[in-house]
RNA sequence: GCCCUCGUAGUUCAAUGGACAGAACGUAGGCCUCCGAAGCCUGAAAUACAAGUUCGACUCUUGUCGAGGGCGCCA
């Protein structure tokens, strides 16, 4: 709802929801920008502007005053109660949108880190197809090249078949791997890592394959070539150069940011996604940069890649800092994550934080504390409202009017939803769900205190808002795949 | 040295350039003859520092200090 428009010579105001109530349903600063041109007081510009809404035929407002120089507009009840009867809905949308997450290499288990980009992802994902988008979760196995000789060499060395470099994957789960081949190895891993996700509740509609999909359908030289053909690259010291970085090396193997550029046009040309969005990790970033430099100049238009950097998970304990290596073993996995809290408490905690949070994690403290999440303060919330409406014998029905201002609030607090999901579509701030639905709970708890619903007069009506209520929690925890428990 | 993030109560996090900076945990206290006390109510407690832009700055700009990440023919 918070839109900013420009007016005719430039000057620019938006309508948002104040903080408190009392200062209305929306307001605008309007007057501010006005009286700069009017050379007029702001509060008296906004005097001005609240005369004219009361003056006019607007018939969806109830009163208007100003104050402090803001505009503050309250919407009749009725407008509220008919406004709750309507069906969510979400504009047509034709657009395709490739969300590629998680990704990590298939040369250990995936880390507790890994689990922020997944639930991230899985979450945007459900969000973008929910306003309409035709989304296609991907995760890239990147299982060609350097990374997957390592391991296969990391396994030989635990066979004792050749010496330990400081480099090699030392984590206990290399062990399990003596004896196999290093495609068997992969394969296996890549299992694991897919049990995990599953596990964790994170779902993937693609595994594209770096050797199947990229290299097999030679789209290195396709990239290439469109590269060559607009005089981009050129030879040196017996590699291809873009710019001031190698394209191919001189052994004549691809670089990591060929690659990347590569797949990037396979998804957005030859798969045709009108939109990439990636989730990487902040040791990705140089990366980033690099990559849209490239697309940029295959004249791919920037706005239809949209990388989201999600900061590194710090691991904490006893107030020390735990620093984690897959190479040297030393991390938590995601398995091991999820055996000592509960899934719904792990995937608040993650999805409360937005990206830019370099976030602090304690894993005894989050044993310690996870039974004091808020997400069991939303799920309460729900119970109640499962619990009311169990217990009632009447039929729901749309109220009439208000009795109590907490009624009011409920439902204006209910009607931000889908404004809420669309906004969160378009900026992927994904942890704003999170404090919405804490919000909700407790708008919610606040009309559970003042109105008695059941053997109240109005129970029918008071009950219309409380399944109302339940529908938009219910439907925004199904987008958060956080269970909602009908008793706790 | 250069680049990208981030510095908000004791702690972990919120806050589309708007009105009095919100929660949770911890902390001091209060509330169950009444739809579930996993709840409710009342306290104490914060924008790293310094300038600037603005009617208005946690938010934008610059600088200082501090933290994390990155600057390969590794991925």
């Amino acid at each position: 709802m918070a839109e900013v428009s420009k007016g005719e010579e430039g000057f620019e105001f938006k309508v948002s929801e104040p903080e408190r109530s009392e200062n209305g349903d929306f307001f605008t600063n309007a007057a501010f920008s006005l009286s700069r041109k009017l050379k007029k007081p702001p509060q008296e510009v906004a005097e001005s502007l609240a005369l004219r809404l009361r003056r006019g035929r607007y018939t969806l407002i109830e009163r208007s005053e100003a104050k402090n120089g803001f505009v503050n507009i309250f919407l009749k009840d009725s407008v509220l109660i008919s406004t709750l009867e309507e069906k969510i809905s979400f504009p047509k949308r034709e657009e395709k949108i490739n969300v590629e997450f998680v990704s990590a290499n298939p040369t250990g288990p995936l880390t507790m880190a890994n689990g922020r980009g997944g639930f991230y992802g899985d979450v945007l994902s459900n969000i973008l197809a929910k306003v309409g988008y035709d989304v296609t979760r991907e995760y890239y196995i990147n299982d060609a090249g350097n990374q997957v000789r390592l391991l296969g060499e990391s396994i030989e060395a635990a066979e004792g078949k050749r010496e330990v470099k400081e480099e090699y994957y030392q984590g206990g789960y290399i062990k399990e791997l003596m004896g196999k081949s290093t495609e068997e190895a992969i394969q296996k891993l890549l299992g694991e890592i897919q049990s995990s996700l599953e596990k964790a509740g994170i779902k993937f509609d693609v595994w594209f394959s770096e050797e199947k999909n990229l290299r097999e359908t030679k789209e290195f030289d396709k990239t290439l070539y469109d590269f060559e053909k607009r005089g981009l690259l050129e030879k040196r010291d017996g590699a291809v150069w873009f710019g001031d970085r190698v394209f191919v090396k001189s052994n004549g193997d691809p670089t990591y940011l060929l690659i990347d550029i590569a797949y990037l046009r396979n998804k957005l040309i030859e798969r045709k996604f009108d939109k990439a969005i990636i989730i990487l990790g902040a040791d990705h970033h140089a990366e980033a940069l690099q990559v849209k430099k490239g697309i940029a100049a295959l004249g791919i238009e920037p706005g239809r890649l949209k990388i989201l950097i999600l900061q590194l998970v710090r691991l904490m304990s006893k107030g020390e800092e735990v620093r984690m290596s897959k190479r040297a073993g030393a991390f938590v996995t995601l398995d091991e994550l999820l055996e000592q809290i509960p899934i719904d408490v792990a995937r608040w905690f993650f999805l409360e934080k937005a990206l830019s949070t370099h976030m602090d994690f304690d894993l005894d403290l989050a044993k310690e504390k996870s039974e004091k999440n808020p997400v069991y303060y939303v799920q309460y919330a729900h119970t109640r409202m499962a619990s009311i409406l169990a217990k009632s014998n009447l039929e729901a029905k749309l109220p009439t009017a208000f009795g109590h201002a907490a009624e009011r609030n409920l439902i204006m607090k209910v009607l931000r939803y889908q404004d809420l999901i669309e906004e969160v579509s378009k900026d992927y701030q994904v942890h704003r769900l999170t404090t919405y639905a804490y919000e909700l709970a407790q708008t919610f708890s606040a009309f559970y205190r003042d109105v008695k619903v059941v053997g109240s007069e109005r129970e029918a009506e008071l009950l219309y808002l409380v399944s109302k209520t339940k529908e938009t929690l219910a439907d925004l925890l199904s987008l958060l795949e956080i269970s909602r428990p009908e008793k706790m």
